[in-house]
DNA sequence: AGCACGCCGACT
DNA sequence: GTCGGCGTGCTC
């Protein structure tokens, strides 16, 4: 008499609140399958809908006292998920105020997951086949039958006599045969037709074509330094510091030839995939077909095709964006963060991960070492390695000892002043119709994407306003629509002003704006725009660069697109349109994202044999920042912000938690604020040293007629802390009196 | 969150 | 009498 067996499941359908793993019979015929780590589905709820859930441990069945409900099904011949990245699941649980299942969703790839239809899995490719259902010689004199009555169906039987069975597309095209007459065998119950999973085409075998990297002194020390971190018994976090164009990545190519050197894998994660085309071909050409690039782009088909190759342990080394920290590689010997103090690592919507602390994880798991790299370390990075807590190494030369970008920076107050109210100052416009005049190239670096295209009346001032959230439409020159970019609403825009009926004006400085006074200022030039409309209008970035690069286009203007990577040795001036909106953001870290963004704009310019200029255009020429950043003055800059952090008491000098509460009710969503903040107080004593700040209205207050309020914890974002937190949010979420209202949790919140 | 159960009001 | 409003409590 065999046992009877319990899966421990965490379910799909379980909110936060209530997310524990749930325990199920397990059916004898599903024994075999039903093993940790596998994808299942279970009846939940009173109603006994389906969910899917994760199998997180099988056990005996007695004992158990409730009558337990039965699993239903096993999605996957093979569980998707190790035991480790179980392990994972639960740690990115307590860390980050997820669900386990949500955990889940981040470490899979779209391709695995079954469309609404129910069977087949997106990115899959099925054909049909025909397989001989009679004995060949049954068939074989069938078709002989046939042959004057149904010449396609003879042809057909001919052909299946000898294959036994083939693809109904490879017949029909062959035979010449309509899919008719197969469906005719099939009635005569001569054929069966079965649809089947085909597998994934093979990725084509790619050998490395590139030389060994010949590093320079100071690469070599740096890449030494982090190898022996690799090669130590004990898990290691380093900071590799290098200005732009030291050649970082040639330390992360050698480290990860290191790591596959000694029969272990890599990971590099780069903030946006698509912006750094170069980056991927160096490790392209470095490790063939042993290299799989992971990112949102990628189409569920190809993502599920690298994801098995990677499971499938053919691929050493993985290049990605955040998400590609989930990549199932097996004994990870290192993991390179580059730009680390990019925003893009953390994750808004559930799971909130740091990319950081799931890597961090990982390297500790697998005795590996974890590389922040970056020509703008962020203050809490560059605070951690100053105090030993990484490893640190630098990077000070720039290759070939290129000198720096010589920065102007342009006084946009006094251009107001002698009445140039447009968005190129005197400076920026000479240097410009110099370049032009040379034939060498510009890139001109707009701060938001049309955020500045807003339409006013110019008589009664009125601006137009998102009526689901609170902020204003930006214009959409494409179509002539006002649209709003949190939940995507949108209307065209009227003739006149709805108020007052006064005439509209269109003002600020989108990327649209700029490209119409470029083409103003120079009416022959040919001008490149790279922002999100173009980009999807176009197809990728990769194309608009290519123009730009082989058609020597002389401008192009873009937005945060155009600051990451680009290595053009024929741009030699860079404007930078308006450094303040960056500067002004109003949060604690709008100074270390404005330097970074001035510095790495500025980076973009004379990057070949010519020297290169760069023009800061601001209203506020005064501020320490726009100094700093103009002289590329990084230590400088850490000095500065490291005391005014220290000042504030803001990271590192303690962490963030945010929780967030979100209602239709503005009123009721304050009374919940009030309300969660009441039971902090009551959980936190003064022994645990945090401060509880607000409520205050999130970032953007209003989302799809949802508002939000927050409270933000700081102090040390400690087990106890986020076990009182978790403790207080699920009592929060059961409390009948905040019915309506949702809230979570975020560790290190965006703005 | 999502859903059944149940206890009140307006209706054929 | 009964259909259906939504307030209430639970999810192996």
């Amino acid at each position: 008499m065999e046992e009877r067996r319990a899966a421990r499941i965490a379910v799909a359908a379980a909110t936060y609140a209530i997310d524990k793993p749930y325990s199920y019979l397990v059916p004898e015929e599903l024994r075999d399958t039903c093993v940790p780590g596998a994808r299942v589905t279970v009846p939940f709820g009173r109603a006994n809908k389906r969910s899917e859930g994760i199998v997180l441990e099988v056990r005996s069945a007695e004992g158990e006292t409730e009558k337990l409900k039965t699993v239903d099904s096993v999605l996957d011949k093979e569980p998707p998920l190790t035991a480790d990245q179980l392990q994972l699941a639960l740690f990115m649980r307590d860390r980050f105020f997820c669900t386990v299942y949500d955990a889940v969703r981040a470490m899979l790839p779209a391709g695995m997951w079954f469309d609404t239809s129910g069977r087949r899995r997106v990115g899959e490719r099925t054909a049909r086949y025909a397989i001989l259902a009679v004995p060949a010689e049954d068939a074989a004199a069938l078709a002989e039958q046939k042959r004057a009555k149904a010449p396609h169906q003879s042809e057909l039987l001919r052909v299946l006599c000898s294959l036994g069975e083939a693809p109904c597309a490879d017949l029909t095209e062959f035979t010449g045969a309509p899919t008719a007459s197969l469906t005719a065998l099939r009635k005569q119950g001569i054929i069966e037709i079965e649809t089947r999973e085909l597998a994934l085409e093979p990725e084509e075998d790619r050998e490395p074509t590139a030389d060994r990297i010949v590093l320079n002194a100071e690469q070599q020390r740096s890449f030494e330094g982090l190898a022996s971190l690799m090669n130590s018994p004990d898990p290691a976090a380093a900071l590799l510091y290098g200005v732009t164009g030291s050649g970082k990545t040639a330390v992360y190519v050698s480290l990860a030839h290191e790591a596959v050197n000694r029969g272990r894998t890599a990971m590099v994660l780069v903030p946006e995939i698509g912006l750094t085309p170069q980056f991927l071909n160096i490790f392209m050409a470095h490790f063939g077909s042993r290299v799989a690039v992971m990112h949102s782009s990628l189409s569920p088909r190809d993502r599920l095709r690298q994801w098995k190759r990677i499971k499938a342990g053919q691929v050493s080394v993985v290049v990605g964006t955040r998400s590609a920290v989930f990549a199932p590689l097996a004994d990870v010997g290192l993991i390179v963060i580059d730009e680390e103090q990019e925003h893009t690592y953390k994750s808004e919507n559930a799971p909130r991960y740091s990319t950081r602390d799931v890597a961090k994880y990982i390297v500790a798991k697998s005795r590996g070492l974890l590389v922040l790299g970056s020509a703008t370390p962020s203050v809490e990075s560059m605070y951690a390695a100053k105090s030993g807590k990484y490893s640190y190494f630098e990077l000070t030369t720039r290759y070939n000892e290129r000198p720096l970008p010589r920065v102007i920076i342009a006084n946009m107050r006094s251009e107001l002043r002698s009445g140039n109210g447009g968005l190129y100052s005197a400076v920026l416009r000479r240097e410009m119709e110099e370049n032009l005049r040379s034939g060498e190239q510009t890139i001109l670096f707009l701060n938001h994407r049309g955020a500045s295209s807003c339409v006013l009346c110019g008589e009664c001032g009125y601006t137009f306003q998102c009526p689901n959230c609170s902020v204003s439409l930006t214009y959409h020159s494409v179509d002539r629509r006002l649209r709003c970019h949190y939940c995507g609403f949108s209307v065209p825009v009227p003739r006149d002003c709805p108020d007052c009926g006064g005439r509209l004006k269109f003002v600020g400085a989108g990327t649209q704006k700029a490209e119409e006074e470029l083409l103003g200022l120079f009416p022959e030039a040919k001008v490149l725009r790279m922002d999100a409309d173009t980009v999807s209008r176009i197809g990728s970035h990769e194309k608009i660069l290519e123009t730009f690069r082989t058609k020597r286009v002389p401008f192009l203007i873009g937005t945060q697109m155009v600051t990451k990577g680009l290595d053009f040795e024929n741009v030699t001036l860079v404007g930078v349109l308006s450094a303040d909106r960056a500067i002004y953001a109003g949060d604690y870290r709008s100074g270390e994202r404005a330097f970074s963004l001035i510095t790495q704009v500025v980076g973009r310019s004379g990057r070949g044999r010519k020297a290169g200029r760069a023009v800061i255009q601001t209203y506020t020429p005064e501020n320490e920042l726009i100094t700093l950043a103009a002289r590329q003055d990084y230590p400088g800059f850490y000095q500065r912000e490291i005391e005014l952090r220290r000042l504030m008491e803001a990271p590192p000098f303690c962490d963030l938690l945010a929780v967030t509460v979100s209602g239709g009710d503005e009123n009721l969503v304050l009374k919940g604020c009030l309300g969660l903040l009441e039971a902090l107080r009551s959980y936190f004593g003064p022994e645990d040293g945090l401060r509880i700040l607000g409520p205050a209205p999130a970032g953007v207050a209003k989302v799809n007629n949802r508002y939000r309020y927050r409270l933000t914890l700081a102090g040390a974002n400690s087990r106890r802390v986020r076990d009182r937190v978790s403790y207080v949010i699920t009592e929060f979420s059961k409390d009948k009196k905040y019915r309506g209202l949702a809230v979570f949790a975020d560790s290190e919140p965006p703005e």
